[in-house]
DNA sequence: CAAATCACCCAAAGCGCTTTGGTTTTTCAA
DNA sequence: TTGAAAAACCAAAGCGCTTTGGGTGATTTG
C-alpha cells in the first residue's frame, strides 16, 4: 500500500492524504478522520525512504562505536547508554544507527555519514584528550553531542559529562579520612579524557594532604575484570601493599574483589576499595547495603539526556552548545573501613 | 555535492557517473577512473536516502531490543553480540538500526518496520518459548534470523543457537561425577527458550543418575549479579545447603562467588560453581586458568554469524531457512572440586 | 451586493538517485 | 569498404513521498 493507491481508494489527492496524516491544518476534520481510518484499515504507513528523500532529513542519529583493534573490547556501559538514548529517540520518532568500526576507520565513518546524509547527528563516545573527532565534526557541520568531553576547547560544542575530577578527589579524601596512606589507583586508559581527569582528582587529593603520588601504585589499562584481578593480586603480593584501592570501573572492581578474596584477605577490613559505578542494570550495587563504596552516576540517564540534547539542537537548528556537568553520588558501602594499623 | 553537479563538472551524464561508480560494465575504463577520481576530489558520495528510494532497499538491518518494563534491564551480552553483528554489516555495507522498545510495543515496532520499509530484515533477540514474533515476522514477510530459537516449529525459520540442553547436561554430569548430590540451578527467566532448555538438560542429567530434581534448589529470574548473590546467600544459610551451584550467566556467577566469600567459604572446595560464559570481552574467564568452570560460547561470534546468515538470505532471496546449533566448550576452572564429605 | 477572505482541496514539481530503453561511436570481420 | 556487432554514452522515467502554488466554492466584510 502506498500513497497513490490509498488516494485512489479514497478519491482524494495525494496532497490531501499526506496533509491529513501529518496533521496539517489545510484539511477538514471530517476528511482527516476518514483518511486516518483508511490508513489504519489498509495498514498504510508512509515509506520511510521516500519520506526521507522528500524531507531531506534522515530522522536518524548515528552512534559510532570505536573498537580498539588490539583489545577488541566493547565497553560494558554501552548497552545501558544505548538503552537510555533509545528511549529519547523512540519518543521523538528517530532511529538509532549504529556503526561498530575499528579505531582507524572512525574518521572515514564520520565523513561518510556526513556526505551520504544517512544521519542528522551523532553521539561521540569515549572522547580522548584533545580528541580530533570534535574538530572533524565541526568542519563537517554534523550536529553532535559528546558523552564526556575532551580537554582543550570545551566551550565550542555540546557535551554531557560527570565531574570525574571532583568525584575521584572526594573518593580519595574519603580513604584518606579513614587513615589510608597507600592508596592505589586502577584507572582506565589515560589517553581517555575521563581517566585523565580521575587521575588528577586522585593526585590533587593526595597532594593537598601532603602525600606525593606514588607511580608504583597507579595503573592504567582497559577496564576488564582481569585487569583488576591481576593488578590487585600483584599489588597484594608486593612488599608494601596498599591498604586501599581506587578503581575506575565496577567490572574491574569485581576483579579486585576476587584477588582480595583469593589472598585470604577481607574486603573493607584488610583492604578498602572504592569504585566508580555506572549503575548498570545488571550490576546494581544494591540499594540497601551497597557492596562497594562507590561514586555513582547512571550512564543510562546520561544516554537519555545526551540524546535529548542532540535532538533539541537539531530541532532548533541553532548552534548554541549545551554543556552539562553532573556530580556523582558518593555511596558508602561495605568495601571501605579504617586503615589497618 | 550531488550527482547532477558532479555530472556537469565532468561533462558526462548522470547515468554514466552512476554506472561508473557502481562498477557497471557499460562504461570505459578511462572514464571510470576519471569519474572516481573526481568523486574523491569533490568528496562526493551518493545520497543514501535517494539511493534507497531508487533501489527500493533499505540497506539496513533492524535489531529490536525488548526491555522488560519491570526490570528495565539490558542484557549484558548485548554489546558483544552487536559488536559481532556490526562487523558483518560493515563488510556488506549495511547499517544497523536499533530500536529499544518496551515489551508491549514490540509487535507494533515490527509491523512499522515492515510497512515503512526502514529495514531489509531483522534479528530477533531473546526468544521465548513459542515466541509469537516468529509467526508475526513470517506473516509480514520480513526476513529474519533468531538468535536462539523458539520451541514449537523450529524448521520453518532461520536461527542460530547454542546447544543449551546438552551444555547444561554436561555441566551437571561433571558435578555429579565429582560426587555432588545437591546441585542448585540459578537459571534465567524460564519463559525464555534458552533457560527452559538449560533446565531440561539439568534435570535430564539428574534423572539419569537417579536423582529427582528438587524444586527448592532451582531458581529462575533475570540474571543480575544481585540475583546470584542473594539466592546463593539464602541457599548457603539454609538447613541443607547445596554443595554445587549451576549458574546461567557469568554475571550471576559473580554474585554467587560474592555470597560464597561472604559466608567464609571457599569456592571450588566448599562449594562448586559451574556457569555459562558468553565470553564477553570485558569479562574474560582467563585463558590460562579460568576462574570459573564454565560452558563457553562466544556471543560475539554468534552475532557475527547471525548477521551473515541474514544478509545472505536477503541476498539470495530464497526463503530456505538456515539453522545452526553450536556446541559449547566445557572449560575446567578453579571453581569446581570434589564434593566435600 | 461586490469584494475580500477563508476553508478545502488538487496538480505538479521537486528530493537525488538508479535503471530502462535508446542513440551514437568504434571496432572488426567479410 | 561496408555492415553488423560491440562499446560507450545519454535522456528520461521512475522510486513514494512532501511541498509549492494555485484553484474553487462558501463565508465574511465594508
Amino acid at each position: 500500500m502506498n500513497l497513490k493507491t490509498l488516494s485512489e481508494k479514497l478519491g482524494l489527492s495525494q496532497t490531501t492524504i499526506s496533509r491529513a496524516l501529518n496533521d496539517y491544518p489545510e484539511v477538514s476534520e471530517a476528511t482527516r478522520q476518514r483518511v486516518k481510518a483508511a490508513a489504519l484499515k489498509y495498514n498504510y504507513r508512509p515509506n520511510t525512504r521516500a519520506q526521507r528523500l522528500a524531507t531531506g532529513r534522515a530522522m536518524a542519529i548515528g552512534h559510532v562505536i570505536p573498537m580498539s583493534n588490539n583489545q577488541e573490547m566493547v565497553n560494558p556501559i554501552f548497552g545501558d547508554f544505548i538503552a537510555g538514548a533509545g528511549e529519547s529517540y523512540s519518543k521523538a520518532g528517530y532511529d538509532m544507527l549504529l556503526s561498530v568500526v575499528q579505531d582507524k576507520d572512525e574518521e572515514a565513518t564520520y565523513r561518510a555519514m556526513a556526505s551520504k546524509g544517512s544521519v542528522d547527528g551523532v553521539i561521540v563516545h569515549g572522547p580522548h584528550k584533545n580528541d580530533p573527532r570534535i574538530k572533524l565534526l565541526q568542519e563537517l557541520g554534523l550536529p553532535f553531542v559528546v558523552h564526556g568531553r575532551s580537554m582543550g576547547d570545551e566551550t565550542s560544542y555540546s557535551w554531557l559529562d560527570i565531574n570525574n575530577g571532583r568525584s575521584f578527589q572526594r573518593a580519595t579524601n574519603l580513604l584518606l579520612d579513614l587513615g589510608h596512606k597507600r592508596i592505589a589507583l586502577l584507572n582506565g586508559d589515560e589517553t581517555m579524557d575521563f581517566a585523565a581527569r580521575r587521575r588528577s582528582g586522585y593526585e590533587d587529593a593526595l597532594r593537598k594532604r601532603g602525600f606525593a603520588p606514588d607511580s608504583t601504585l597507579t595503573f592504567s589499562a582497559e577496564m576488564t575484570e582481569q585487569f583488576g584481578y591481576e593488578t590487585a593480586k600483584r599489588l597484594l603480593q608486593g612488599m608494601r601493599p596498599p591498604t586501599a584501592i581506587l578503581v575506575s570501573s565496577y567490572i574491574t572492581a569485581i576483579g579486585v574483589r576476587r584477588a582480595i578474596g583469593r589472598a585470604g584477605l577481607m574486603l573493607g577490613r584488610d583492604v578498602s576499595v572504592v569504585t566508580h559505578d555506572d549503575d548498570l542494570s545488571y550490576l546494581r550495587n544494591g540499594d540497601d547495603i551497597p557492596s562497594f563504596t562507590a561514586t555513582r552516576s547512571s550512564v543510562r540517564n546520561a544516554g537519555r539526556r545526551c540524546a535529548e540534547i542532540l535532538l533539541q539542537s537539531i530541532a532548533t537548528g541553532n548552534g548554541q552548545p549545551v554543556q552539562e556537568l553532573w556530580e556523582t553520588e558518593l555511596m558508602l558501602g561495605d568495601s571501605t573501613g579504617p586503615a589497618p594499623s
